[in-house]
DNA sequence: ATAAGTACGTA
DNA sequence: CGTACGTACTTATT
């Protein structure tokens, strides 16, 4: 029984249903009698959605395991929509452009109830789906049944599409569900800010906080002074149009076709009037994309900055987060502070995407790259260039156009590691075909066919770069629920995740010990995810105060 | 009001 | 040396 599928559904009103499991009766029961069992018996849960997650950890109950419908239906089906009637039909093959919309209730045609979820035309009912599942116990129960119902055909999907189904693949179906779990605590547990910290950074950035609109405004035009006070005569602009902006630097003698930061370093040191405005972006973005307002929106009076999580954005399968904690300017990492008696692990995955690639492709001689600290130097060694000149090649191999021209690294790739570059052509030619890939873990990867030389050639970059990408997020998020659930012991939270980097929060005394045990998840995770077991994964890993840190 | 375009932050 | 995403602002369109 441990580790069996068992379905759970909470009510808005935190009431838990629990599906029937061989000779036991389904119960309706509470958030805290779920949590008990959760720890007796460990099963999987079947949710529909990290809803379930969201309701359970409000609830206190931070359940090991699940299996999430959701998250499995964009595994092996792709795409964004994984909605329970989009789900449902999904799996019986039905035309899904007659599923319902997953729409709120319309207030003027009351919603026939019925106490079986599928209707006559073996869709799911669309009022279950909105949330009539929790009208009495005995809906909650059939909604539970139905969701280990389908789990079970979602796991034959699985099984016939090749969702999880390669030797490497073991586990992502579960590693995937999980992480809508860590979404939910990661959630509801915020990252530590000190709102001090942070007040004082910006301070320094974009001045102090104003104390009406007014103000704001005199600090806003004063910023905008110092900048065009290096406009030619009589020349004035408002700095947040590019089109005037452009038009300025064409009054300047600066003829560029757009005002891109990229674009116009190169007139920086030559125009005290680019160099100014240069920096006006910078402070512009901090005041605001993250300034005061984003403190006032997103930083709770417990000192946690909080936003919704995803454990995959539909493209390629990479974790996102709102609330900006995903591209804050890295300065504000500042203000990222444990609080009093404890510390942050820190780790980052050092060069994932190329030993990805030795992993996924299966090249012999890629994988013995991986064995070195740093892999560019063995494939420079062996390609007869320079390490800068391997890694453009590399990263140009996996992004970029190789097909035919290239430089003579490129073409040294190719005859060095010909699995691996062998891997990469097919995902850009099937991309460019519009033939749906899937990644190393089984993540269909949808394409779409047709358009003109300039979107297929798109399309190709596209594929071969999900191929890496994906996969180096199911390694990622594999790594981070083995962290999650081994580092529960010691009081380790996860409370940050960030594509190849994990922030983990744990007790001041346990900080070495949590340290290590990070080390030892990706291990784990490699031998797991990438069992052939000839692709050496490494993490730099330090114990840090304070995000921006980079060893403490 | 809503959509598209521009820009920029993170990986 | 390419890809992804989230946010905010301006400009154009409905």
């Amino acid at each position: 029984m441990h580790g069996e599928l068992l379905g759970i559904a909470v009510a808005p009103d935190g009431t838990v249903a629990v599906s029937p499991e061989g000779d036991l009766p389904g119960k309706v029961t509470t958030i805290a009698e779920a949590l008990a069992y959760d720890r007796a018996v460990r099963p999987r849960w079947v949710t529909w959605s990290q809803e379930t997650a969201q309701r359970l950890v409000s609830g206190g109950a931070r359940v090991a395991r699940c299996w999430d419908i959701a998250a499995v239906h964009r595994m092996i089906f792709g795409g964004w929509r994984a909605d329970p009637g989009y789900a449902w039909a999904s799996l019986r093959g039905l035309p899904l452009g007659k599923v319902p919309d997953d729409e709120p209730p319309d207030l003027f045609t009351s919603a026939e109830e019925s106490d079986e979820p599928i209707g006559a035309d073996g869709y799911l009912r669309p009022e279950w789906a909105r949330g009539g599942w929790a009208r009495t116990p005995g809906t909650m129960l059939a909604w539970t049944r139905l969701a280990l119902e389908v789990a079970e055909l979602q796991r034959q999907a699985a099984g016939r599409s090749g969702a999880g189904a390669g030797a490497g693949a073991a586990g992502v179906i579960h590693s995937e569900s999980t992480v809508e779990l860590l979404c939910a605590e990661l959630a509801a547990d915020g990252l530590p800010v000190d709102r001090a910290a942070a007040t004082e950074l910006l301070a320094g950035i974009v001045g102090p906080r104003p104390r009406d609109e007014r103000e704001a405004a005199a600090i806003r035009a004063e910023r905008d002074a110092v900048v065009l006070k290096h406009a030619p005569d009589g020349a004035t602009a408002d700095l947040r149009s590019p089109v005037q902006v452009r038009a300025l630097l064409a009054a300047a003698g600066i003829d560029v076709p757009d005002t891109r930061a990229s674009r116009l370093e190169e007139f920086r040191d030559a125009s005290p009037l680019v160099a100014a405005l240069l920096d006006w972006r910078k402070a512009e973005r901090i005041s605001t994309t993250y300034g005061y307002a984003w403190l006032d929106s997103y930083l709770g009076d417990d000192g946690r900055l909080r936003g919704a999580w995803t454990g995959c954005d539909g493209g390629a399968g990479r974790m996102t987060a709102s609330a900006g904690l995903h591209n804050m300017p890295a300065v504000l990492r500042r203000a990222v502070i444990a609080p009093d008696g404890h510390v942050f692990v820190r780790a980052d995955l050092g060069q994932i995407e190329p030993r990805v690639l030795a992993a996924v492709s299966g090249d012999r001689a890629l994988a013995a790259a991986t064995q070195a600290d740093d892999m560019y130097l063995p494939v420079a060694g062996q390609l007869g260039v320079s390490r800068p000149a391997a890694k453009v090649a590399m990263i140009g191999a996996m992004y970029g156009q190789t097909t035919g021209h290239g430089g003579a690294a490129a073409r040294r790739m190719r005859q060095a590691y010909p699995v691996a570059m062998g891997y990469l052509d097919e995902g850009d030619l099937s991309a460019r075909n519009g033939r749906d890939l899937r990644t190393y873990g089984g993540r269909l990867v949808r394409m779409t066919d047709g358009g003109s030389p300039a979107q297929v050639a798109a399309r190709g970059r596209y594929g071969r770069n999900a191929l890496i990408q994906g996969a180096a997020a199911e390694l990622f998020k594999m790594w981070a629920v083995t962290v999650r659930s081994r580092g529960l012991s010691l009081g380790a939270r996860i409370v940050m995740c960030l594509h190849d980097e994990l922030l983990v929060h744990v007790p001041a005394e346990h900080a070495a010990a949590a340290a290590r045990l990070v080390a030892d998840c990706l291990e784990e995770t490699a031998r797991r995810w990438a069992p052939r077991g000839d692709v050496r994964f490494i993490a730099d890993i330090g114990v840090v105060t304070c995000w921006a840190d980079a060893k403490g």
